[in-house]
RNA sequence: GCCCCCAUCGUCUAGCCUGGUCUAGGACACAGGCCUUUCAAGCCUGCGACACGGGUUCAAAUCCCGUUGGGGGUACCA
């Protein structure tokens, strides 16, 4: 996915066109589902693609809520099944000229040549048994491949925009297969033909691709095209040790969104993954305009870099404490929803008290998800502790002091119940009873609240509403005079 | 096995191309402190790296070679 942004952040940056195709050719693995995930995952992280799938293609492959996701295309169709007998008609034309060949070896003796090249410790690939077969030994009505004659002889040299020029020997490269036995293409003759087709002009990828990008220029080679700029990037590792995230990366996407991330955060955090602004610039947080204009691509690192939890949250409590207080709310109601403190759709009537709260837990949020925990008591009643009631280094009688000289001065407040007049009052019966602000607000706290650690004080007052502080500071008040009857 | 890629603090990185200004800069994390009604946020300080070995050079993190280490490829997968 962190490659999906660098192409998205290139072809915007450069005003060129972000097509999205779906390799579907290995039709053991496909699923419609898949699919939609990645078009979801996209959309999420606001990767808009010029062209892609269109409706008819999305129907016939099986994919859900279809009219969502098509965008369609000049040079469609975008999804690779629906473009076969093209592959097919290439992969004659290569017969045709003699650069391809038909193939029946059976999978059990390409197997049988492995295991004997590995005994005898020599590179693994086809021998080459149909290579030099007369044309019409294998009729093209029995089962077969077709595979890509590379030159015996030579260097096919990559040139790559971030690891320089890469040098093979043809010597070592297999011949290829390019039409498998089930009719479909191989992604090597898919995404040439393709590219070409698509007038694609820019190819970035991992750098996992690069001892099999002289296969594919040698099947542009064959046919007489043009090649594309190729760009290799690096891989991205998981967390503690170093395996590859394979293609679990992209399908993940929405379960960032699960976890509470914000798009434009793991946007953020993706570019950085590999690129930095660079010439002493220290910049991390950017917008995603900031970084069409400055991204990179050619500055990109060449060593593979480790996905990182911590930096990630960090990113994201940042951009979390860059948003409007309106856009927070309107992001933290489906969280809200989904713990069931606040009911599907959201009552208009709720929203002044969610407007309070939003403000209060801002800073304190690293994910979206986090807003559980930390605004539970809003929505339900949480008893405190009999020991959290007594204040540090307080006695019971203090603190039953404070809880009823706070009731009496929060009842003396005014309906609007606002931060600007429950400070002032508290502030003074700290004073008044000689105490620490900490004493009497942790007291106060852990009757309104239930907890030892809340959000600041008169602001979670306030947004409680005087009712139920009142309510809570009198229930908090018996606790303690039933503690008290009963230790006498 | 064979082929390819990569290598700066624990992690992401600046610096490398155009050797000296690098006693290697920043960020995350971690530790301590300040602020403070708790928790956060913010601010300050600390900890912490040029994988190793050879060259080239007056001078190398920077250029060259080798070693080691890590990753990838070696499919009728992408």
């Amino acid at each position: 996915m962190r490659t999906v942004v660098f192409n998205w952040l290139f072809a915007r940056q450069h005003g060129g066109q972000f097509i999205l195709r779906i390799e579907d050719t290995d039709r053991t693995r496909y699923k419609p589902q898949t699919v939609k995930t990645i078009m979801e995952g996209m959309r999420w992280l606001g990767l808009d693609w010029d062209e892609g799938p269109s409706l008819e293609e999305l129907q016939r492959s099986g994919v859900e809520d279809a009219a969502r996701y098509a965008v369609g295309g000049a040079y469609g169709p975008y999804i690779q099944s629906e473009r076969v007998e093209l592959y097919r008609q290439v992969a004659q034309q290569l017969l045709d000229k003699g650069l391809a060949y038909r193939c029946n070896c059976t999978p059990e003796r390409l197997e049988q040549v492995r295991a004997e090249q590995r005994a005898n410790k020599l590179p693994i690939m086809y021998d080459r048994h149909c290579r030099d077969l007369p044309p019409d030994a294998i009729s093209p009505d029995e089962t077969h491949v077709i595979r890509l004659k590379i030159p015996l002889t030579g260097q096919t040299v990559v040139h790559d925009q971030i690891k320089g020029d890469v040098i093979f020997d043809n010597a070592g490269l297999d011949d290829q297969v390019l039409l498998k036995s089930d009719g479909f293409p191989t992604y090597h003759l898919a995404v040439v033909v393709d590219d070409h087709m698509m007038q694609i002009t820019h190819v970035i990828r991992g750098d996992d691709w690069i001892p099999s990008t002289p296969k594919r220029i040698l099947i542009y080679a064959a046919l007489g095209w043009e090649l594309p700029v190729y760009c290799h990037v690096p891989l991205v590792t998981m967390p503690g040790g170093k395996k590859l995230a394979k293609r679990a990366g992209a399908t993940s996407v929405t379960e960032f969104r699960a976890q509470g991330y914000l798009p434009e955060a793991l946007f953020n955090f993706l570019a950085l993954l590999g690129w930095s602004p660079g010439e002493g610039d220290e910049q991390e947080i950017f917008t995603r305009a900031e970084l069409v204009e400055r991204f990179d691509l050619f500055r990109v690192n060449k060593g593979p870099a480790a996905f990182s939890y911590d930096k990630l949250d960090w990113i994201n409590g940042v951009h979390i404490r860059n948003l409007s207080t309106d856009d927070l709310m309107e992001r933290l109601i489906p969280f809200w929803q989904q713990a069931g403190f606040v009911p599907t759709p959201c009552p208009d009537d709720l929203r002044p008290m969610l407007r309070k709260i939003v403000p209060l837990i801002q800073e304190r949020l690293k994910h979206l998800t986090d807003v559980a925990e930390l605004t539970d008591f809003f929505f339900t009643y949480l008893e405190p502790s009999a020991e959290s009631l007594i204040g540090k280094k307080m006695d019971a009688q203090q603190s039953l002091t404070v809880l009823e000289r706070a009731r009496s001065l929060l009842a003396a407040c005014s309906a609007d119940f606002t931060h600007e007049e429950i400070e002032p009052a508290l502030r003074g019966l700290v004073e008044e009873l000689g105490l620490k602000a900490g004493q009497v607000f942790g007291v106060i706290r852990a009757a309104t609240t239930g907890k030892d650690v809340s959000p600041p004080l008169f602001g979670t007052l306030s947004a409680l509403g005087q009712d139920r502080a009142l309510e809570r500071l009198d229930k908090a008040i018996w606790q303690m005079r039933n503690c008290e009857l009963i230790k006498n």
